[in-house]
DNA sequence: TATTATAATTTGTATATACATGTAATGCAA
DNA sequence: TTGCATTACATGTATATACAAATTATAATA
């Protein structure tokens, strides 16, 4: 199917990243747009809706819909965007070692978080992330064998994501993300350059398919001074009366 | 005006948080939610889609939509909930003192921040927040006196936000945000029962109005050990082909 | 001129309809 | 019974219309 708001979508946020729309304009209107692209107006506000959600755009009632400024803050890491997605995006020189890949036991800890089946495996992956030749996040990530079968060192050191997405043709849907800091274990202290830290900060995710199947653990643990996550959030609709 | 939608969304969420939907059930069809609240099937949608937004179903294509497991891992802090809001939630004992409250010069590096008009002024406004009798987090605020005209040291005590949004009828709107793991300065010692802790973590926020104008900076420093951060987060539709 | 009232513009909500697409149930045939 | 095609049902997308509500522009009035 064409997805016509999703195309729109993205020709706008072309638009604002190219810097041909400044951030404090305002874009076309609603009906202006509809007969620009020649929609109804409903799609065209899924797409402004999109924008909006992912702060590129600011709708005010009356006025019409006002350019974000993304860049005076850097931006959004939040989502689910991997490591590598991530690396690119911000130009990094960065390098990515797989440290262990082998399927572990069943009826260990990790196969309950996972809520695996009790004959299949799941897979262990430690990497260690490089930035500027510095050793500076450890990632420790379980998935689920039953659901991703065939997994390489090749692929690890690649992007998983894109393997799982691209290649095997499942939809990642969505994530629960807890970020906290914890003393440096002796698994840290052998993959990373703590140097004088002390404490690492840890991000558990648990992620999650479109048929709602967990099929993914992840730990990824960082030096506190690499460490640095950008979030853009809105003040959500119905939530302030509960 | 009514805002069915709206309506509908939180009496969904009451039916969710209170187990009379549980997790892994199927929510009634779009088609039988139209027929049971008497309205058309795109109002019965948005509401799913805030349920889906914010973490409460996952919808899914030809089957239906289902009630996903917000407990098992706590829930968001995210969004722009206040410490206050967060405290009630989670039931813990908390405390707050206002250290410092008054309006600051003009043309000082906060103001450039906030970009205020030049013959206005800022209110500065320095917490402390106890959890369980013990000092772990300071909070440094910065708003606009141009906005903002009256701030007492009882309103800094209670929820600044809902006096800004009840009280004054502000709509705060969206937020930019930021994490980082910094040393230790002389100001948290003095406020932050730290221990033995070097680091503390930094929330830097900046908070924005609905016509777009930021009128807030803050800076909320935890001891790590008492930090938590917890997210759910969708992968967008439209920008993993970015 | 300045103020006020009115109209035009713009976004928000609600409804109705049509068709596409994915899933589950049904029934028919081998 | 098994396998396959069909049907029914569920959600996704797109369109059209109507009215509400906030803002801005315009016109009328003092």
């Amino acid at each position: 199917m064409k997805k016509k708001y999703l195309d729109i979508y993205q020709e706008l946020v072309l638009l604002i990243r190219e810097g041909k729309l400044l951030a404090g304009e305002r874009l076309p209107s609603e009906h202006e747009l509809c007969s620009r692209y020649g929609t109804s107006r409903e799609t065209i506000r899924k797409a402004l809706n999109l924008l909006s959600q992912n702060g590129y755009i600011q709708k005010v009632r009356g006025k019409g819909s006002i350019v974000l400024d993304r860049n005076k803050i850097e931006f959004p890491v939040s989502g689910l965007t991997s490591f590598k997605e991530l690396a690119e995006e911000s130009g990094q020189q960065t390098n990515t070692r797989v440290v262990e890949l082998y399927q572990i036991e069943p009826n260990q800890k990790v196969m309950e978080l996972l809520q695996c089946p009790k004959d299949s495996y799941v897979w262990k992956i430690v990497r260690t992330r490089e930035m500027d030749g510095e050793k500076v996040i450890l990632d420790k990530d379980y998935i689920r064998g039953d659901i991703v079968e065939r997994l390489t060192k090749t692929i690890c050191e690649d992007s998983i994501y894109s393997f799982i997405e691209d290649d095997l043709g499942l939809a990642i849907s969505f994530a629960k993300k807890e970020i906290v800091v914890e003393p440096v274990t002796e698994e840290d202290e052998t993959h990373i350059d703590v140097e004088t830290h002390d404490q690492v900060v840890v991000i558990r995710s648990f992620v999650y398919l479109e048929d709602t199947t967990l099929f993914q653990y992840t730990e990824s643990r960082h030096r506190p001074d690499k460490f640095r996550f950008v979030d853009f959030a809105r003040r959500s609709k119905g939530e302030r009366f509960l």
